[in-house]
DNA sequence: TAGATTGTTAATCGATTAACAATC
DNA sequence: TAGATTGTTAATCGATTAACAATC
């Protein structure tokens, strides 16, 4: 398998739920400018990132909508069933589990954390949820190398060091303070103020986009 | 002011963020390396974005913690108070809100849109809650400019246009659906499916990180 | 065929890093 | 001073785009 960066998988995963709309509308066929207008690149671009998974189009009727889903989930996803734990469920860690359950068969939040007495030893949106504390046994039993963290900002680093401890080893960070992590450790930072920061900076200057045009 | 990139906007409030933990403990000056490693960044990288804000540290101390901070405050802050509109209150909507509240002193979500009879007319984490029909009267009323769309995937373009319409000149999106705006519209696509997918994949193929070390 | 696409290479572009004299 | 930093420029690196022969 070829190696392959970051921004390409966010593209191919883009491209899948594009085509999927296609399919669902009855279309068969894809040019790639076409596709490109619809994720906001350049039609090259989309060539380059299909070539590189090793998928062809055709001059004349451009890329089966269909086949290239397939292609794509199968670079993409998990060959077999792959676990994904979620650290606190908070108002965002609940979002995250009900919108995400069922989207993609072999990717699941297979088990949940929460302090809450309320909350633990329950099933949640289909979802069993245990106490903290048990989170490191639980995750190694489990087999589970992928986690989300979705606890307030002072517990989230000591919550990412149990994780690696327990064999984790790629994570999405919802709390609002970097993780340090080992290098063999992937981490996306996903942090809302961040994003509303730079969202209000552009709405004033609104420059950058004036320029590239 | 200088063109400053969308990538060096999102490290300057991360600095930001870093630095105010500094503070808080006590700490008065940081070198660039230190800022560096805190936020997985080289330190020229601090030192080049700190000189675009016009920000000069010292060769013996280094940066003062809370001038610095105060610095990318000037730059980064909305001189005025700027509001937020957000559409949708599902779970997704209400962990925004609950978590944002207060974060910033001229940034905040002002007034936010369902169709949930029980969420209307009624102030959920200290915001008034609107019935969506009435989204383009008011946010174009409060001159709203920056907007959060947490709606279903099948309304977000919909709800995106009225938007547009109503004059917001940025947005981040958490629908599931890339949307489609006028060139001098904002926006940031934070997609959680996509960045599962993404995480997912790199828990099992590694390689990028093992590669660039 | 003619036309518009494709795969693929070369050129471009921008961001990041490395290097170094100036500074405290 | 000596040492470690700083601002700033030049070199590097990687991603993206432009270009074009090959293809249907």
């Amino acid at each position: 398998m070829p190696q392959v960066s970051e921004r390409t998988i966010g593209r191919l995963s883009l491209y899948r739920r594009l085509l999927d709309e296609m399919r669902a509308g009855g279309v068969m066929y894809a040019y790639s400018h076409q596709l490109a207008a619809m994720a906001a690149v350049s039609a090259a671009q989309v060539r380059r990132d299909l070539m590189v998974i090793g998928y062809s189009g055709s001059p004349s009727r451009g890329y089966d909508v269909w086949q290239l889903s397939q292609s794509i989930g199968v670079f993409l996803d998990a060959p077999v069933k792959q676990g994904i734990a979620l650290a606190g469920l908070g108002n965002l860690g609940r979002a995250i589990l009900s919108y995400f359950t069922g989207r993609r068969p072999n990717l699941a939040i297979v088990a949940s954390f929460d302090n809450d007495a309320r909350k633990v030893n329950r099933f949640i949106h289909g979802c069993p949820c245990y106490p903290s504390d048990q989170m490191g046994r639980i995750v190694e039993e489990m087999g589970i190398q992928t986690a989300i963290i979705a606890v307030p900002a002072g517990s989230a680093q000591a919550v990412a060091d149990q994780l690696v401890r327990a064999g984790v080893k790629s994570m999405v960070n919802f709390a609002p303070t970097p993780l340090r992590v080992p290098p063999h450790v992937y981490v996306e930072e996903t942090d809302i103020t961040t994003t509303l920061e730079k969202v209000a900076y552009f709405a004033r200057s609104g420059r950058l986009m004036e320029d590239s045009k």
